[in-house]
DNA sequence: AGCACGCCGACT
DNA sequence: GTCGGCGTGCTC
């Protein structure tokens, strides 16, 4: 009998480990082994953690070979997670062992088996009943008769723990082992969803059909918030349970968790399992274990969940998937989203990506038909956006040093006059972006990067915004050594406060921008306050786009909407389309759409008019006009290749090295694009510089890159990674 | 001569 | 990733 994912005691068979060495031939143990089964393996003089990756390569002296060490005990991954593994690896040019390092990051894992001691009800009741023992014996026929951990049993019921050691005592409990990880409750795709709208019905019904239907589908599901987006997923997520298959639910942020582990527990009776950063080591250990093992139907997760090594996955939703957290640039560099379309083809699922501003490549791979499209419409029939307007900051009368127009202020003084709330958008943190020396003109910029300093007011002193190094905010220039001419240029939110305050004195003003909080209770707080109507005028960053509304409000003014449509980030103005939506979708209350204004230098600008009219064919159509007036291909891939070194001159030398010795890139019709080298940032202690390389879409990027690379020798100290699809190249 | 340091290759 | 070998260059 040959099972081919089983090798026999003896055999040849090629080990992946954790470290940088790669693929290494060793000898299956005694009593065989499984494919994907985690070894400890003997490297060197040390022991190391590996995974059965398949036979062995046969190039190494056979009499050398030395024999696995121990199993480590856990699930085998499963066929389906090499694999995908395997082609995350070639897909993001990462090294294998970085990925299986990735997707064994469980803190004990590697720990001999252990049990916990747990209670279960064997004998009968105690001759001497008590009230405790009673709630103890109740507790434990809640749960079923058990098993249960003394400890919790004793916590549920609300009683000491010795309550529990006399029962045993009596021998009305007894005390077993169980395996240390125990299974998830299950999540009852029975139970009634909450009722859903006739669209609501439709998107539901439509995602279910899909999970049905079993294998590969990918679904782009559009709706804003309050769209009832979450309901209908939720709906392909009981199809998912019914068929008795493991679903993820990704989200961009821990933060939004908590209130989604509520709303899973009113649908399906239970909670589903957590990972993030936040959680504990004993439950990721408990999860990671009960993934392999179908132990848990439904993980919500961030993104390094999709590296779970689940047993059937058959749904995978990427909610808020054009949000840039999905994105890792650390290590191990990839896209959470388009790795979770990856994942679920090789695994046979559905993949659902769920947002109200889908980011500009599922939005294409939409409309070529790549992906399915679902539509919400918005909350509850009204219109999805405010009446949008533009402010032509050409024909206002602007003073100097003041960035509310009077068209502007007219408006929020009507809201003032109704007592209803407005909100100034200026995505600038600090109170002016910039700090010029008015004798030399120069401006202060980070000693540490290429970025220019943002003075802070709050807290007095110059802060990058770009590697987070402050300093002193100078009387003197640096660089002519004028004394006293420093002044503070363009406006941030501190500032425009100011305006508000000189502007409006009886109003109430409240600034939300992510560096003024410093818990996120704080920040819940100050949000539930305004909610509450404690303010009249908010003033905030893009930190106001996400989630929160605001049932008052009635007018959005976006102080310059010209922000971001220019300069060197070809993301600029997709992030800034999505962010006006975001934004504007902020206005609005039942009965009332609510008004946006947008003050804005180029009122005819083909985004700005894609974004007043809310269109997204009339953006695409509009970004794709500039991307090709500024000499790119319509269609394309957009390579990046990060170098980072402690010095600055050994980063700058290495690019230059590199883009002389890019014929390989030639070959294929890509070539170095942009102003090489970029920006330098600088982050723990290492400077960090991206060279971009374009690309026609059909081709072999990864082939060229590699072979790019594969002929140079990275110097001491060098890390070198490449970021495939940096940013959307239509 | 003796030692600290950094570079480089091996590790199956 | 980590270890050991080896060459360089400094100090006693």
């Amino acid at each position: 009998m040959t099972d081919p994912l089983h090798y026999a005691a003896g055999q040849r068979i090629g080990v992946l480990t954790t470290e940088p060495v790669g693929l290494l031939d060793y000898l299956a143990p005694e009593g065989g082994v499984a494919l994907g089964q985690l070894v400890v393996v003997p490297l060197g003089p040390r022991r190391v953690m590996g995974c059965v990756w398949g036979p062995g390569a046969g190039d190494f002296d056979a009499a050398r070979l030395r024999p696995v060490g121990r199993l480590i005990d856990a699930e085998p991954l499963a066929p389906s997670m090499i694999e995908f593994l395997n082609r995350t690896a070639e897909y993001t040019l990462t090294p294998l062992p970085h990925l299986l390092r990735m997707a064994t990051r469980a803190p004990g894992l590697a720990d001999p088996p252990a049990a916990r001691r747990v209670v279960h009800r064997t004998g009968d009741p105690p001759q001497r009943m008590t009230d405790a023992r009673a709630r103890i014996l109740d507790t434990l026929d809640e749960h079923g008769g058990g098993p249960l951990e003394p400890g919790e049993l004793a916590r549920l019921a609300g009683v000491g723990s010795s309550v529990v050691k006399g029962l045993i005592a009596a021998g009305t409990l007894t005390e077993t082992e169980a395996a240390r990880d125990a299974p998830f409750p299950r999540l009852d795709p029975g139970r009634p969803g909450k009722p859903l709208s006739p669209d609501q019905r439709a998107a539901a019904d439509s995602l279910a059909a899909a999970q049905r239907k079993g294998g590969f589908s990918a679904t782009l599901l559009r709706g804003v918030t309050g769209s009832g987006k979450t309901e209908a997923y939720l709906e392909a997520v009981a199809e998912c349970l019914r068929h008795g298959r493991q679903a993820l639910v990704m989200l961009p942020e821990i933060a939004l968790s908590a209130e989604f582990l509520d709303r899973v527990e009113a649908r399906f009776g239970a909670r589903p399992g957590e990972w993030h950063s936040g959680v504990t080591g004993a439950e990721r250990r408990r999860l990671w274990h009960m993934a392999g093992r179908h132990g848990v139907d439904l993980v919500v997760g961030a993104r390094s969940a999709l590296f779970l090594p689940f047993r059937d996955l058959g749904l995978i939703v990427v909610d808020e998937e054009h949000d840039s957290a999905y994105k890792q640039e650390d290590g191990v560099w990839y896209s959470a989203r388009d790795m979770a379309v990856l994942r679920a083809s090789i695994e046979g699922a559905q993949v659902v990506l769920a947002s109200a501003t889908p980011s500009l490549e599922s939005w294409v791979n939409a409309q070529t038909g790549k992906y399915e499209r679902l539509d919400l419409p918005s909350r509850h029939g009204t219109a999805e956006l405010p009446e949008m307007a533009a402010i032509d900051l050409r024909t206002e009368e602007m003073r100097p040093g003041t960035w509310i127009s009077p068209t502007l202020a007219r408006a929020v003084e009507a809201r003032l006059a109704r007592g209803e709330q407005s909100l100034l958008f200026l995505n600038r943190r600090g109170y002016a972006p910039v700090t010029v020396c008015r004798a030399c003109g120069a401006q202060v910029g980070c000693d540490d990067c290429d970025a220019r300093m943002v003075e802070h007011r709050v807290l007095n002193r110059l802060v990058c915004h770009q590697c987070g190094a402050t300093k002193p905010i100078p009387t003197v220039c640096p660089a002519c050594g004028v004394e006293g001419k420093m002044a503070p240029v363009g406006p941030g939110v501190e500032r425009l406060a100011e305006e508000v305050a000189a502007r409006f004195p009886n109003a109430r003003a409240a600034i939300l921008s992510s560096d003024l909080f410093s818990s996120a209770r704080a920040l819940k707080e100050a949000i539930a306050g305004i909610s509450a109507g404690e303010a009249d005028i908010i003033i905030g960053t893009q930190m106001v786009a996400k989630g929160h509304n605001f049932p008052n409000l009635t007018l959005v003014g976006v102080i310059d909407a010209d922000l971001g449509l220019q300069g060197a980030d070809l993301r600029a103005a997709e992030r800034s389309f999505q962010l006006m939506q975001q934004v504007a979708g902020r206005a609005g209350r039942a009965g009332d759409r609510g008004e946006a204004l947008l003050q804005t230098h180029q009122p005819d600008h083909p985004v700005i008019r894609a974004i007043l009219s809310g269109d997204e064919e009339a953006f695409w159509d509009a970004e794709a006009a500039a991307r090709s007036q500024a000499g790119m291909p319509p269609f394309g891939r957009l390579v990046g290749i990060i170098l980072s070194h402690p010095d600055l001159g050994a980063v700058t030398d290495f690019a230059r090295h590199l883009a002389g010795r890019a014929a390989p890139l030639a070959e294929i019709g890509a070539e170095l694009w942009g102003p090489a080298p970029a920006p330098i940032t600088r982050i723990r202690g290492r400077h960090r510089v991206r060279m971009l390389i374009r690309a026609p879409r059909q081709a072999p990027v990864q082939d060229a890159v590699r072979r790019w690379l594969s002929g140079v020798k990275l110097p001491t100290n060098m890390r070198l990674a490449v970021d495939i699809d940096p940013q959307s190249f239509l």
